[in-house]
DNA sequence: GTAAAACCTCAAGTCCACTTGAGGTCAAGC
DNA sequence: GCTTGACCTCAAGTGGACTTGAGGTTTTAC
């Protein structure tokens, strides 16, 4: 850890929980920036902490590196989402999270009435039914859960 | 669609609402069975499509494959759960699916109150405290959200 | 009886978010 | 000044759940 405010990229992993490579990797797509030194090495603004934790933030709401680094251009690089920023993007993703909560209560509301029922017939179970909105389209479902700590 | 009790592989598609090559690969993770014709063609027992939605519905909760492959293990080969096996299976997945929509809920009322405060102070805000439960613990996140349509 | 549609296997490709490894350079402390 | 730990790049590997393609066989409908 240096004195100056910037951060190496060690420093930067250590305080924002992501490790290196996973930094690297972000900046290889545009989600974050840095300076080099002399000697090629990545000098980390502290804006860069607050961008981070945006990231992961978003990232655990469920949207994609893409979809985030699309968010964050609109942002002038190097800069930190401001208050304002902020504002909108938290409202556009808790609006997301919301509606997944929604789907997910279904999901278990469906459950729930499917334990008494014993579905032994498919016709008239709502979980059963592959037109319900638990069966997939496109290409095959992704993971739907994030792996959480004692999740 | 044949006359007999036996579905091919493209009724059993159609029926399930699961793509040939996914019904195969599950066949290949041993997660349902298949009799063969004198021809090699898979043909299957009308079971497999209870079978199949079973384990739809527990992708749907997060389950992953092996571990749906686990669990299915219990059942006698080729049976399609029962309605005990069944209360069973769905008890314990419901209990995931609870759990999960209460941590996203936790993440929506943490995303709630950041839009309010601006998060302009990284030391006060739950969502960005990096010790907080949305950080990941060992490798990266991964999706959380299943791509469901119009989702 | 034959043509088309459906099926077969096996290997390789895809997507996402990273991690790992090899081979080498830089910076900080003593 | 030198060692050690942190850093660099680039290519390839990982895991989960499939899909795609090549090359070939079977079944069904007319």
């Amino acid at each position: 850890m240096t004195l100056s405010s910037y951060l190496t990229i060690g420093d930067l992993a250590q305080r924002s929980g992501v490790a290196p490579s996973a930094l690297r990797f972000y900046e290889s797509r545009g989600l974050i920036t840095s300076e080099r030194t002399a000697g090629n090495q990545r000098r980390f603004a502290r804006a860069m902490l607050r961008r981070v934790a945006v990231i992961r933030a978003a990232q655990a709401v469920g949207v994609s590196l893409d979809e985030i680094a699309a968010a964050l251009e609109a942002l002038p690089d190097g800069r930190a989402p401001t208050k304002r920023d902020w504002d909108r993007l938290s409202r556009m993703w808790r609006r997301r999270l919301v509606r997944r909560i929604a789907e997910l209560e279904r999901l278990r509301d469906d459950l729930t009435s499917c334990i008494g029922c014993g579905c032994l017939s498919l016709r008239t179970c709502a979980l059963f039914n592959p037109a319900d909105a638990v069966a997939e389209q496109g290409p095959g479902p992704r993971l739907m859960m994030q792996r959480l700590p004692q999740a």
